[in-house]
Order: C-alpha cells, then sequence, then structure tokens
DNA sequence: TAAACTCGGTCTTTTTTAGTCTTATTTCAA
DNA sequence: TTGAAATAAGACTAAAAAAGACCGAGTTTA
C-alpha cells in the first residue's frame, strides 16, 4: 500500500550509482539502464526533469551522460517527489493553481472542474485533510535525499537508533 | 501526486460524523453516503472492514448502524491505513509475509514469487527503500486519527502549535 | 559525417483503484 | 410470521493512473 512511484525508485538509483562516481565523471543513461535493468526510455525522462531542475547536469553528444549538480544534503524527499510527482496534494481538495500558475484562458475544454473533488460540497474533512498535507509536506521536506541514499551505509550502530526520533 | 485512497477518505469522513454523535446513537451507511454523497457500497465495505478491526460496532437488523468502538485517540492513522489498505510497504522490496497472517486458504493462485520486484538483483537501494518505509510507519503511527478529524476545531490557537511535537 | 549521446512528443499496455450489481443474512415491528 | 430496513460479502465492470515503448529529432566529438 501507499508505494513510492517507480519513477521515484529510478531516481535514487540514478542518484545513488552517480554519487559513487569521481567529481565530472559522467553516466550514460544507457549503462544504468542496463546494469540496473529498469526501461531506458523511463529513466531517461526521470533524469531529464531533475536536469531541467538542477539536480543533475546532462552532458549531450559522443560522450555525453549525467553527473551530479547539486549537493544532495539540500535536496529534500519533498524535492525530489515534487520534480517528479508535481505538487504534493494528499488529496483532490487540494488543487492549489499552484506556482505554474498557468492562468490557461485558452484551455478549450474547461477541465477546472473536471479535476475538482466532487463530494467538496458536502465534505466535512478538508481541515483534516489539509492538516495530513501540511505535515506530510513537512516530514518529506525534513528528509533529505543524500540521508536516504546513504542508508546502510552508517548503519552500522544498530539501525542507527536515532534516525528514528529527533529530527522531525 | 501521492494521493491517500478514496476509501480512506471515506473511512475519516464517517468517523468524522460519527464522532459527533451521543453515546450509543447509530448511524447507517445509508445515511453517511446520502449526506456526504458517496457511494453506498464502497463506505459500507470500509466500515465493514473498521468494524471487523473493532474500531466501529456494527448492529444489523431495522434499527442498525455503525457506532464508534474504540478511543480514536488510540487508533493512529497507521493502524486506518493499514486496516483498508493492507501492511505498509512503501515498495516491493518490502514484501512482509506479514501480521495480517490471514493464511488466506482460498488464494488459488500462489502469486507470492508474482508480485516481487523484478530489480532486487540489481538494485543497489533496499536499504533506503528500508529506511523510508521505517520512517514513514513512524510518521503514521504518530499520528492519531483523533488528532485528524479534530483539525480545524481548536485551531484559534494559530493552527495549534502543537499539533506536532508532544505525543510522539 | 557518423557514432553515441541526450531530448521530448505521442502512443499503447498494464496495473491499480473505484464503483456497481447481486444475493445473502440479521433484526425488529406490525 | 412476514416484510422492511439494515449490514455482509462475492463477483464483476469501468475508469484512472502509471509504466513503458516507439520514434524522430538535436548535439557533440572523434
Amino acid at each position: 500500500m501507499n508505494r513510492i512511484h517507480r519513477k521515484v525508485e529510478y531516481a535514487l538509483i540514478a542518484l545513488k550509482h552517480m554519487r559513487g562516481k569521481n567529481p565530472g565523471e559522467r553516466t550514460t543513461v544507457k549503462d544504468m539502464a542496463t546494469q540496473y535493468r529498469c526501461p531506458h526510455d523511463v529513466l531517461a525522462r526521470v533524469l531529464q526533469t531533475l536536469a531541467s531542475r538542477g539536480v543533475l547536469k546532462s552532458e549531450q553528444g559522443v560522450h555525453g551522460g549525467y553527473l551530479i549538480a547539486k549537493d544532495l544534503n539540500r535536496v529534500s524527499f519533498y524535492d525530489l517527489l515534487e520534480m517528479i510527482l508535481g505538487p504534493m496534494e494528499v488529496a483532490r481538495c487540494l488543487q492549489e493553481p499552484t506556482a505554474s500558475a498557468d492562468s490557461d484562458p485558452k484551455a478549450p475544454f474547461a477541465n477546472d472542474e473536471a479535476a475538482v473533488c466532487e463530494l467538496r460540497e458536502t465534505c466535512n474533512i478538508v481541515s483534516p485533510i489539509q492538516l495530513l498535507n501540511r505535515k506530510m509536506s513537512e516530514f518529506y521536506r525534513n528528509l533529505s535525499v543524500a540521508e536516504l541514499i546513504e542508508a546502510g551505509r552508517s548503519l552500522k550502530s544498530r539501525e542507527s537508533a536515532k534516525v528514528n526520533g529527533a529530527q522531525l
């Protein structure tokens, strides 16, 4: 239940892979796709996104490939999810017009209404949903990608007792 | 992205509704389904589940209906999710034979192997996934259903500063 | 210029989730 | 004792979302 999306897994796999490389060293999508047996196209697309958001840098051409461009300690898991999956909305109620702010006046089919929760009128849990959304966002924001990727490395101390408490 | 399931919403709606009733007072599925415009069958099924897990009590017959049977302060959101959606598994890697322990005698096709992650062999992120799963579980466990449902009530004090800390 | 990359649009397939239909079963009251 | 009103639950269908494949570019360098 409540699985993370495959794309997110692929992103983590790739990031962890590149994390181990020498600075400046590039890795091709093809390499990673074959090594980890994940679908080339999907992985490629995810990496494109991350590159467009500054987490990775892409080099085209013959000796092209990807490399990490940003300190992963400064990239939260929230950021990663948001890049790949879009803004966090735990339920349809929340539908923010959002940062993208495309007030799309052209929109031939006004699907504004389409995606909106049809329970809206009668719903008694918008506050709870908002609270949940806030808390989850906070949780994800407090978890860095670096921390995730590094997991299992520093846990000689019995599953790192403090990993749990504290911080949240 | 990462929406909670409709069934979970329905559960919250129903629980919040019943929360407002006098002790002993029953509410029928039909009432709630019509009042909140959610599909009768789906709601019914969810409530059946909650009843079977002791959160609700059901009375059959003419004056039947549901009522809350357990202090919602003692039911975590994790519990709720687990009841409705099954054990928390942030990714296929994690596939526990698990506590649910429904040795499902009907299961005609042993799909044990079927659902297993096909990246398993080459995967470099099982530790990260495990960490994430642990942290998310913890997060959900530290959030009570009562707290959620009550949201928006006690927040005259500026989004109830203490909602976060404490309790954990 | 050709090979080996990334880029990005559109399409199809698969999987998951949501919802419906139908047939019990229980209870109470007229 | 029978019928209305409720829960219980299996099997099925529809809809939505996610995953993946295909393809035709644009870039760089040997």
